[in-house]
RNA sequence: GGCCCCAUCGUCUAGCGGUUAGGACAUCACUCUUUCAAGGUGGAGACACGGGUUCGAUUCCCGUUGGGGCCGCCA
């Protein structure tokens, strides 16, 4: 049971798409306020449009909000479940005379509107059906038409304040004698909405500014319902790089996208509470922790905000810099299986070496698939060569001199960055010549790469055999060109 | 066409009447280094415009412009 003064927030979703950043942001922010307040989080699945929700987008969002770390404290609850309840708020309405039934037929409707707005006129309801004669109204109910209930919009302005807008004020003529149940007897999402939000005791509705057009009509419902209104806070929508909302359009918007990329639950979670929100300091990479301390919906700025991908990237490279090897290692496990770098099997029998891995390519990685990118020579033989790195440093001298060079490596018992880099330094000396005139060609030679951690650790990781063998290769395909 | 929202560097932002307009990402130099990355140092880079109010406006008010959102028996 509530208690007076706790804050309760909700989360409520409409499983019709993937699970959206913006849904996602919006969830985080409600979760903030939630856990700033120790109040409760609730999830609400809007499931009125039945034709377009689904059971995968469900678990969709679960699992999103899961890997968020975004845990709920009820629910959730599905509006699909609960059509009795709001059909009787509908019933009470129209017995009230707040609302009345309408027989148009709606794809008529549509077409009027479409052509007036093709003229550049606007177009509203215009009460028809509220003026039906009561025989036209026998008429049509005699006939078994179809029937949806409108509400009637009283005829005074709307006000309401906004947390994050202040006031917000809208003339009744601009807001039209809007549906609250279908002719399928559901009801719509804004009537739904004010009679769960006012049943589950929700204290705060937090969501994003496109719904604020919709928050005088809600309103107008909570007075004719003679309900207590919960206080507002309309988010700022998160845009793509052309400024228009974030959709399909602008690539990865798809929360899971993300997370198959390899960023981290923690930077997503600090990035999101940034896009929007400010501590008021200059402090940006946050625990988790902390920004629920420094949470609060009076911080939130009004404007919306371009999604940075850039940013996003280096903040999660700087989670993974901070890591421990232990932990990356774990964070890495279902990447190295799925880049197929490491078999399930070896997992554990390679540990050693792999901690060890994860240390050198640490401050390399942006996000966890970068393991691929930046180490794959690592791991298996299919790496490439960069080309240009190779005609850099492919010649005769620096064949010679690694096929020199190799002969040594192979003697060395204890394959290590240590050994190997005091043999190469003698080696070196003896000949002469600057030590980077061997070690570049040598790392082109075994990883690919003109850059990489230090060529020593590198070969040692790399392991004995095969880097003799990578030079060999190397040394093989080039008399076989060069005769 | 109507209504609503918004406006500080390219991007995210601090600022809440008097500041050399601060930070972060990105960018450019330099530095460190066997290379790359990370790190360090430094540079360039913003108050959309026009009116008020005020001794004084980035800050308050109005307008213009620009951007965005909504106008479904979607949410």
């Amino acid at each position: 049971m509530k208690k007076d003064s706790e804050v309760r927030v909700r989360m409520a979703p409409s499983p019709t798409g993937f699970f959206h950043l913006g849904s996602a942001r919006t969830a985080l922010y409600n979760w903030l306020f939630a856990r700033h307040h120790q109040g409760k989080f609730i999830l609400r699945v809007e499931d009125t449009d039945v034709q377009r929700s689904s059971k995968e987008m469900i678990q969709t969002i679960l699992d999103g909000l899961t890997w968020l770390g975004l845990n709920w404290d009820e629910g959730p609850y599905f509006q699909s479940e609960r059509l009795s309840t709001y059909q009787r708020y509908v019933q009470e309405l129209i017995d009230k005379g707040y609302a009345y039934y309408c027989y148009c037929r709606s794809e008529d409707l549509m077409k009027e509107r479409e052509a007036a707005l093709r003229n550049k006129q606007s177009w509203k309801y215009d009460r028809r059906c509220l003026r039906l004669s009561a025989r036209e109204r026998e008429e049509k109910e005699k006939a078994h038409q179809p029937r949806a209930v409108r509400f009637l919009v009283p005829d005074h302005p709307v006000v309401f304040n906004d947390i994050v807008h202040k006031e917000i004020k809208r003339d009744a003529a601009d807001i039209e004698d809007f549906i609250i149940m279908r002719q399928n007897g559901v009801p719509t999402y804004n009537l739904a909405c004010v009679v769960d939000d006012y049943e589950m005791g929700i204290t705060h509705v937090i969501r994003a500014v496109e719904h604020i057009t919709n928050t005088p009509k809600q309103v107008l419902l909570y007075e004719a319902l003679n309900l207590p209104k919960p206080e507002f806070a309309h988010l700022p929508l998160i845009l793509g790089e052309d400024r228009k909302k974030l959709s399909k359009r602008h690539g990865a918007v798809s929360l899971m996208a993300y997370q198959e990329r390899g960023f981290l639950p923690e930077a997503m979670v600090n990035f999101l509470a940034l896009l929007g929100w400010s501590p008021g300091d200059d402090q940006e990479i946050m625990s988790l922790k902390r920004i629920i301390e420094r949470f609060s919906l009076k911080r939130i700025n009004p404007a919306n905000a371009i999604f940075d991908q850039q940013k996003l990237e280096w903040m999660n490279g700087q989670y993974i810099y901070q890591m421990s090897d232990q932990e990356l290692f774990d964070r890495l496990k279902p990447f190295f299986i799925r880049l197929k770098l490491v078999a399930q099997e070896d997992l554990e029998k390679k540990r050693e070496w792999l901690l060890k891995i994860c240390k050198v390519l640490k401050k390399r990685l942006k996000v966890l698939t970068d393991i691929d990118k930046v180490g794959r020579y690592f791991f298996v033989e299919d790496f490439e060569y960069d080309k240009t790195a190779l005609e850099k440093h492919l010649n005769k001298k620096t064949i010679d001199l690694t096929e020199e060079f190799s002969l040594i490596l192979n003697k060395i018992s204890d394959f290590n960055a240590r050994n190997i880099e005091d043999s190469l330094r003698e080696f070196v000396q003896q000949k002469g010549i600057p030590a980077r005139e061997l070690i570049h060609p040598l790392r082109v030679f075994v990883t690919g790469k003109e850059g990489g951690p230090g060529l020593f650790e590198t070969l040692e990781l790399v392991g004995k055999e095969r880097c003799l063998m990578r030079i060999k290769n190397i040394i093989k395909n080039y008399e076989e060109k060069n005769g």
